[in-house]
Parts: C-alpha cells; sequence; structure tokens
DNA sequence: GTTTTAGATTGACAAATATCAACGATCGAT
DNA sequence: ATCGATCGTTGATATTTGTCAATCTAAAAC
C-alpha cells in the first residue's frame, strides 16, 4: 500500500468534493501542501477502528467500505465512493478513528491533514457550516439505519440495503455488487447464511434477479412495500 | 403548556451549558434577546418528529426522552437531564425535527432561536469548535447504541440499558427510573414483554433488586460480564 | 491441468424473541 | 369507596433468526 502518487495540486484538481467550493486558492495551497496521496489494493485496510488519526481521507478512485468492530460481527455504516470525504467522529473528539475503513476494490486517496482542517474551519465559516451539514446529513442517514436494523425484520432490512446500493452507492439497476454477501449481511445486520436465504427467497417470488454479483430489482414497488411493511 | 417564565438573563444564568462559556457577554445578550422559556408537564411532548425547528431547546428542569418514531415502535436515543442542550441534526440540512422529544417529568426550558445561534456559529470559532465537538460525541454514543442493540442478545442489551441509567442519567445506584417499562423497552430495541422478564430473570439471578421503580444493581461486575458477552 | 482455497449455498436444527391473552396492581377521577 | 384506565406481569405459543455442518462452486496458485 502507500504508494506515493502526488499526480495533480489541489488548486486545479478537478476530482475534489464540492465542499472544497467554500475555499479560497490560498486555503487549497494549504490543505495541498499537507497532503498526500495513497492507492489501496481491493481488501486492504485504510484504517482501523481505535487507531490514532492524524489525517482523514478523500476517496479518489474505488470504492471502500466503513464498518464498525463489534463482538465478532462488523456493521457496515456505508460505501463510500469517488468523491467524497470519510469524516470520523473522533477528530474534534479524542483523535481515534471510531469506525474501520477498508478498501472494496483497488482505490487511491487524498490524505489530509486534521490540523490544516482544522485551521481552515475555523477561519472559513462558509465551510464550517457545510462541514457541519455533512456531519449532519450523516447523522440523519444513522436515524434511519438504526430505525431499519431495529425494527424491521430481515425482509425489510435486505430489502432497504438493496435500494442503498442501487439508488446510492451504484446508481443502477440492474447493478453489480462489489462486496461480498458477507458483505451484505453487515450492512442488514444479519448472518451471511440469512441475507442468502431471503435473496433466493426475493429471486423465487420474482422481486429480483440474482446472477453471482449482478443484482436486478425486478419489482422496485413490491420491494418498496417489503421495505415499509417491516 | 408554554408557560412563560423568563426568570433570569442569559448572562448571569447559573444553569447554562458549559458550550457558553465560549461566548462573551455581548453574546451572550444576543441568545438572551432570543430566547424564551417555557414549561412542559410529564408527559407532554416538547417537539414532533417532521415539524419544523426554528430554535432548539436547552433543559433547565425536569427530565426529557429523545426518541425516533419507527414502524409502530419507537427508538429511544438518549435520555436529557440539565442542564443540556437538544441538537437536531436538521438544523443544518432541513430545519426539521428528525426526532421526536417528551417530558419524561415535569419540566422547563429555555428555547434559543436558531438563526442567533447559527450567527455565533460562524463568528466564533472556539463556540464552533465546542459544538462540533459535542455533536461528535453523540455520534460515538449512537455508534455504541448500534454496536448494542444489532449485535448483543436482550440480556446485554438491558445491561446496557441498566448501566447507561445508572451511570449517565441518574448518576447514582440504586435509582429510581422516572420512566416506564415501555421505555425501557425503546431504549433496547425489544418488546415490553422482554424488558420484564430480563428484569425478573436479573432479580432471579441476584443481579438486580427491582422495586417498583426503584432499581439496584446488585452485581455490577457480572452485570458488566453480560453486557459484553452480548 | 490439477490442487487449493475462499466464498456461496443449502438443509436441519436450536435458540432467541415477539405476540397474544389473561390477569393483577396502581392511581385518578368520579 | 368505587370505577376505569393505564401500566406491569406472567404464561403459552408462534415466529424469527442464528448456528452448524455439509456441499458446491469458481477463481487463484502451483
Amino acid at each position: 500500500m502507500a504508494r506515493f502518487i502526488q499526480a495533480h495540486n489541489c488548486v486545479d484538481c478537478i476530482c475534489k468534493n464540492s465542499i472544497f467550493s467554500t475555499l479560497s486558492n490560498t486555503e487549497l495551497e494549504l490543505i495541498n501542501n499537507s497532503r498526500y496521496e495513497v492507492s489501496f489494493k481491493a481488501g486492504e485496510m485504510m484504517f482501523k477502528q481505535g487507531t490514532p488519526s492524524p489525517y482523514f481521507l478523500c476517496l479518489t478512485t474505488g470504492m471502500a467500505k466503513l464498518y464498525i468492530e463489534g463482538y465478532g460481527k462488523n456493521l457496515i455504516l456505508s460505501l463510500v465512493k469517488p468523491v467524497e470525504y470519510i469524516f470520523g467522529p473522533g477528530i474534534y473528539v479524542d483523535n481515534r478513528h471510531h469506525y474501520s475503513a477498508s478498501a472494496v476494490e483497488d482505490s487511491t486517496a487524498c490524505l489530509v491533514d486534521v490540523n490544516t482542517f482544522k485551521q481552515i474551519m475555523r477561519s472559513n465559516p462558509d465551510f464550517a457550516d457545510e462541514f457541519v451539514r455533512r456531519i449532519s446529513l450523516m447523522t440523519i442517514f444513522n436515524f434511519d439505519q438504526f430505525i431499519s436494523l431495529t425494527q424491521k425484520q430481515m425482509n425489510g432490512r435486505i430489502a432497504d440495503a438493496l435500494f442503498y446500493l442501487s439508488d446510492k452507492i451504484y446508481g443502477s439497476n440492474p447493478f453489480e455488487m462489489n462486496i461480498s454477501r458477507q458483505d451484505l449481511a453487515d450492512l442488514s445486520g444479519m448472518s451471511k447464511e440469512s441475507a442468502i436465504r431471503i435473496l433466493k427467497k426475493f429471486k423465487d417470488e420474482g422481486i429480483l434477479s440474482v446472477n453471482g454479483n449482478i443484482l436486478h430489482i425486478l419489482n422496485p414497488q413490491q420491494l418498496k412495500k417489503i421495505s415499509e411493511t417491516g
């Protein structure tokens, strides 16, 4: 890992996230100077829950999964695709990661120094507003996950996961999953076997077509209903 | 509800939350001028999920529960005691409440205008830092809840809820719960009947003494073990 | 081309949990 | 004091979900 790339600089980077639209060229230079770029192979861990987080990470290519390592099991919080920032809540609390991140496919990312980030947070209110807005969006997403995982039965949870993948992550239907069945289970809070069984059930009912990792939601209305009735 | 009190002003208020230590007297005056105080009877709703949130709320006396209204069931996110601020993630997103709040006992609260708050956020970096730190703490707490609710069995979840009540909320052992069994169940993501059964089981095992709403954790070590082994 | 190996799948079974129904206790309101 | 209503409690039962073991791929390694 950690192959150094540094292909360009932040000021005219075309893959910078929209949160940076609030930054002046001077501020972008600041970020650029405290930044370096690394690549990860599929399956490699980007950072681990509990370790210090002296930088935060911007995914430029590939895909990552963010997950909490629990008691023997993992809980996937979200998948991240380019170009998206990975903000952990530890930055302002204990400088630790509170979840782990792994590359789901070969990926590259920019690492930006946390102190530079914090400095800009203090000097640029537009940037701070936008940052708070983004972590608020994550919190709202977490609430939805909370309800899905604690109040719905397995059918509804898998339905939610399928919509998440199709709508939010791959943006297509059919879509090809680059995550394993275990990952799908970790995203839905159930065992791998249960996740597989429900995929099969949806397939038998004509709601879904399953060909290896290529999934096609054939009857979104009915799947929506399953999501809503729990 | 909404009995007007306005007993004092923010500048020399003794019950202001420590987040306000970063504010100048001028800023406190600003808040004071956009603030009003209301009282709620036990059981009354303070605000409801989905409604606009033109202000945020600081609980000055009593106790509140924050909960997401899901599919027929509720999920209690946290209990709030004085003097604590109730920040919703909607303030920077859609100006809506994303959870509901109810008074668990007779309570009073200050309502502070959101725009005044946002204005101070932009002009006072220390305050903004502290605010971000606090919502980060909430996120970390939510992660812990996530793991407890999705990866532990009922015994472990009730154990976690009991520690939460004893350590974080009432700060004593024994403690008298001012929430119902249903609330305890909503806090642990299970049915009321299951919550009751586990309390009884803990009682039979000598881990806990239960007298109505007075609970006493008799064997914290063993309860901790139950929390850890799921 | 064969061997390994990790992931996917399936079935049988056990464990965890919710639901339903009944009953008891408690607290206000009449 | 009595009536209702709400909350708490318990038991019986059905449903949901996980675990274990076996088998079956398919891709990577040799």
